[in-house]
DNA sequence: GTTGAGCGTT
């Protein structure tokens, strides 16, 4: 099973690839995406990383509040976007 | 060449 977290507070430059890297260090990352603008095509700062299931409270007690690419991170649960 | 609260797409 796999558990998608929110991350946010990431640098412009962060990338899916650079994000998984990060996550990878705490568990097993399935997979990363970063949120980019529709319009300019940006980053928007934030995106969601999919985990293991078990590995998801170590993910957020290891990575949430850590310093990354000059910023902190903010990692939570993602909320269901569909049920 | 910028910005900074916030939960995404087939």
């Amino acid at each position: 099973m796999a558990a998608t977290l929110y991350v946010g507070n990431l640098p412009w430059s962060t990338t899916d690839t650079s994000l998984a890297d990060a996550f990878r260090e705490f568990g097993t990352v399935h997979s990363s995406r970063i949120i980019t603008d529709k319009e300019t095509g940006r980053s928007r700062g934030f995106g969601f990383v999919e985990v293991d299931d078990p590995d998801v409270e170590k993910m957020i007690s290891g990575m949430n509040g850590k310093d990354f690419g000059g910023r902190q991170l903010v990692v939570n649960e993602a909320k269901p976007r569909q049920s």
